[in-house]
DNA sequence: GAGTTTGAAACT
DNA sequence: CAGTTTCAAACTC
């Protein structure tokens, strides 16, 4: 007994001693890491000890001098360690709630099929990688490759697995450094590359993904490098390669795959199909990505430069080396590849890669983190016990951890939103809107827009998502990289959509001007000072969103983590107006002056302020006006002086020229808006029936709505009448397009946003003139119904009408649960 | 970037 | 409901 416990007690000290080892080394990388690292060691050490007991004949004296001497040593208790975090991972992705989990976990599968195959292009990409650290070496690792190694990687079962990756993201981390990924520009990354999944992929490993795709299809993957570099391109060939290569790929890769894992992979490959494959390759790269993202952000963040390198080489090598084998065992494809991946688009693939990071820092930070913290952690955990070199990989991972991210956007993760409601979002005007939602729609979301944070999350592996990625390589939407989350987005968009819309706004300057500006609805940003964006004078609050990062606000409440305070202050701001959050601007059709008589009802805008203006000194010739900002003239409601209104003035006189743009370009867009707008209209107008429609905003979390919104499948297609602001929150998360616009008043162009004002409502039901077909379909008869109750501050109120057409309308969406309780 | 103007939101 | 204050965006320099 007391022999044996004091081995065990002495085989304990060692590991800690180790742990804390590791723990300094990753210390070092980064300053996040502590609090990971905690995380990280506890597991370990359960690990450790758990593994004591189990290889208690290890626990001879032998073992311990192993320990001590022998990496080799290491590298087993790496393995077994990684088997063991596995198993805790699972309790983590409990603690992350995130639909990634389940995501993730396929990713795994890949991921194992993926290292487990010697032809996976991580192996390929870590010889690359580790030729350019190593200077040649690669060839020397590949000659010299281990079939021990290989095997254990490989072979060994679960285990194996968890150990590549993490050698895996080790030498991504040596990559990154060894290729100098800069936090530089970030143009460095063409916005086509990160829009097509394809980009992630790219970025985790570019070199290797490749490969891969050499050898099995041949084509398409061959097409994605070069588009790589060249960047813009990349979408089309995405477009090819997911059409007709990736689904090749995937099935062919099908085999080298599942060859690892058994069960699992095939059911999923059934369930998901090709594409979802092509999904969880994605998933898997952005770990790689991840970690690749982490040490830049660690690089950058403290030197700006990435020369942490360290000592670690030892036993990345032996990682290469594995690796190596990997690629070895690989046919020649892997090492031409990686030969010219290395030399020739190293530098490009670098580039990509590192501009990849360097988006996916900023933005993911929060919703990658999670997918591919777990990996970290996994890698991590599997690897800093086993790895005590890679001070890297453990920063690395620790970093990611920080789950606080996450925390701070729980809703990143909003309940499903159907695919449509991506592309509605897509759609919503080109690229103001934020992409995100998109995400959320399918897994998490995004926030922020402006800023950025990207969910790239990817993972949670729904098949729609998936398939759309593939298709989705539209052209449309290229999200500037720093805007883009980089996967996701590209993937929600709608395939449709993007023809339609927004491909034309396309442009990812436009959208980033957008974003950086704030312009886009998502990026609104805030600058409050006093009001804790609790209140209407806070845009982002207004506008049901909360607050992000490019907002200058101080005493911030208006975040996740104050979720209470917010819908409390809401519903007390609510139960002042019901219609408080309604988008001010309702889009109406022409058909609006005849039933509300509005003299506004002349003025060719079809939309028109809820609640009037009330300008004095500015003419409602600027943006000070809400009328003129949202791009609509004002009407009868309005109680302005000297109102100049260029979209329409009170007194009926029509605005100038711009008006009649303004209406061609709403009836263009009518059809496409319309239908939220109406929705949106329907919902304010109904505070009974629905929330009043906050104007979310799809680049952020939207306030979730304290009842079933969120819940509430996304109505709509863009097709769909319904989709509407009750849509976005019940997408929980602004999904629709429409909902884009809504929030807010801000348009870039004054046009765009039309939101039919409650008031109006009726107008555009009544009016004929409107052409919207979801309208039409919503209000069938157009008719008004009288209003529930109120009329908004505007006496005026036209009519009655309109609330009729709410009923209309309402029977068409779904009623959602008002905000407030009791309207 | 700081200061001013403006009008909505909030308060009384 | 009207008047006043507060607030933050829009605007100007």
């Amino acid at each position: 007994m007391s022999t044996e416990e004091e081995k065990v007690s002495l085989e304990r000290e060692n590991v800690v001693e180790k742990e804390s080892e590791e723990g300094r080394k990753s210390v070092k990388g980064g300053g996040v890491k502590g609090g990971v690292v905690v995380v990280m060691d506890t597991p370990e050490r359960k690990k450790n000890q758990i593994a004591t007991p189990i290889s208690k004949f290890e626990e001879s004296p032998v073992f311990n001098f192993l320990n001590n001497l022998s990496p080799i040593k290491l590298d087993k208790s790496a393995h077994f360690t990684q088997t063991l975090n596995s198993l805790s991972f699972a309790s983590i992705p409990s603690v992350f709630t995130s639909p990634h989990v389940s995501s993730i976990r396929e990713s795994r599968f890949l991921r194992r099929h993926l290292l487990s195959d010697p032809s996976k292009p991580e192996f390929a990409s870590d010889n690359g990688v580790k030729v350019d650290t190593d200077e040649g070496m690669l060839d020397a690792v590949n000659n010299s490759i281990e079939p021990k190694e290989s095997f254990g990687c490989g072979i060994s079962g679960g285990e194996a697995p968890a150990s590549p990756s993490h050698e895996c993201s080790k030498l991504a981390v040596e990559l990154a450094r060894s290729l100098n990924y800069e936090c530089s520009s970030p143009s460095t990354l063409p916005t086509g590359g990160i829009r097509g999944k394809s980009l992630p992929e790219f970025a985790g490993t570019s070199v290797t993904y490749v490969p891969l795709v050499q050898e099995i299809s041949g084509k398409g993957l061959l097409r994605c490098e070069v588009n790589m570099d060249g960047t813009n391109e990349i979408v089309q060939d995405k477009e090819e390669a997911s059409g007709c290569d990736w689904e090749s790929l995937i099935t062919d890769a099908t085999d080298l795959l599942i060859f690892d894992s058994p069960g699992d992979p095939e059911a999923f490959t059934k369930a998901s199909g090709a594409n979802f494959r092509t999904f969880e390759y994605v998933s898997n790269e952005m770990q790689n990505v991840q970690h690749f993202t982490q040490v830049s952000t660690s690089e950058c963040g403290g030197d700006g430069s990435e020369t942490e390198k360290p000592s670690t080489q030892p036993g990345e090598e032996s990682q290469l080396k594995e690796y190596a084998d990997a690629e070895n065992t690989k046919p020649d494809a892997s090492l031409t590849n990686d030969g010219m991946c290395v030399g020739q688009s190293e530098k490009n693939d670098n580039e990509m890669v590192s501009a990849l990071y360097r988006g996916m820092r900023r933005r993911c930070l929060v919703f990658e983190m999670v997918g591919p913290r777990r990996k970290h952690i996994d890698e991590g955990s599997g690897s800093s016990a086993a790895q005590e070199a890679d001070g890297n990989v453990a920063s690395n991972d620790k970093q990611l951890v920080p789950s606080k991210t996450v925390n701070e956007y729980p809703r990143c993760t909003l309940p499903g939103i159907g695919l449509h409601l991506n592309s509605l979002t897509a759609s919503s005007k080109d690229g103001k809107v934020v992409k995100q939602e998109a995400n959320a729609s399918g897994k998490q979301l995004v926030i922020a827009s402006g800023s950025s944070i990207t969910l790239h999350s990817s993972v949670t592996g729904q098949e729609s998502l998936v398939k759309s990625l593939p298709e989705t390589s539209r052209g449309g939407e290229i999200v500037p990289f720093e805007n883009s989350l980089p996967l996701m987005e590209d993937v929600f968009q709608a395939p449709g959509y993007v023809n339609s819309e927004e491909s034309n706004q396309t442009s990812p300057k436009k959208k980033r001007r957008r974003l950086e500006t704030g312009e886009g609805e998502s990026c609104k940003r805030c600058n409050c000072k006093k009001s804790k964006c609790l209140k209407l004078y806070c845009e982002c609050f207004a506008a049901g969103v909360y607050c992000v990062e490019p907002c200058a606000c101080q005493d911030c409440f208006n975040k996740p983590i104050h979720e209470d305070t917010v819908l409390a202050t809401r519903k007390q701001i609510e139960s002042r107006n019901p219609l408080a959050f309604a988008p001010k601007v309702i889009r109406t059709t022409d058909s609006l002056s005849e039933t509300t008589g509005d003299d506004s009802s002349k003025t060719p805008a079809s939309a028109r302020h809820k609640r009037g203006c009330n300008c004095k000194k500015s003419g409602c010739l600027k943006k000070y006006c809400e009328c003129y900002q949202g791009g609509v003239g004002c009407s009868i409601n309005c109680r302005c002086e000297g109102c100049k209104n260029a979209f329409g003035r009170k007194d009926g006189t029509d605005g100038d020229a711009e008006e009649e743009e303004t209406d061609a370009y709403e009836k263009s867009i009518v059809d496409r808006t319309s239908h939220k707008n109406l929705v949106q209209s329907d919902v304010e107008q109904n505070p009974d029936s629905g929330p009043p429609a906050t104007p979310l905003n799809f680049g952020r979390p939207p306030m979730q709505l304290p009842f079933s919104l969120k819940n509430k499948p996304p109505r709509s297609s863009f097709l769909s009448i319904g989709s509407s602001s009750g849509g976005i929150y019940a997408a929980g998360q602004g999904v629709g397009r429409a909902n884009f616009f809504q929030p807010q008043p801000k348009f870039d162009k004054p046009f765009e946003s039309v939101q039919v004002q409650e008031d109006e409502m009726p107008e555009i039901l009544q009016g004929t003139k409107s052409p919207v077909s979801g309208i039409k379909t919503a209000s069938p008869n157009r008719k008004r119904v009288s209003p529930p109750h109120c009329n908004y501050g505007n006496s005026h109120s036209h009519s009655p009408g309109r609330r009729s057409s709410r009923k209309l309308i309402l029977q068409s969406i779904p009623s959602f649960p008002s905000l407030t309780p009791n309207p």
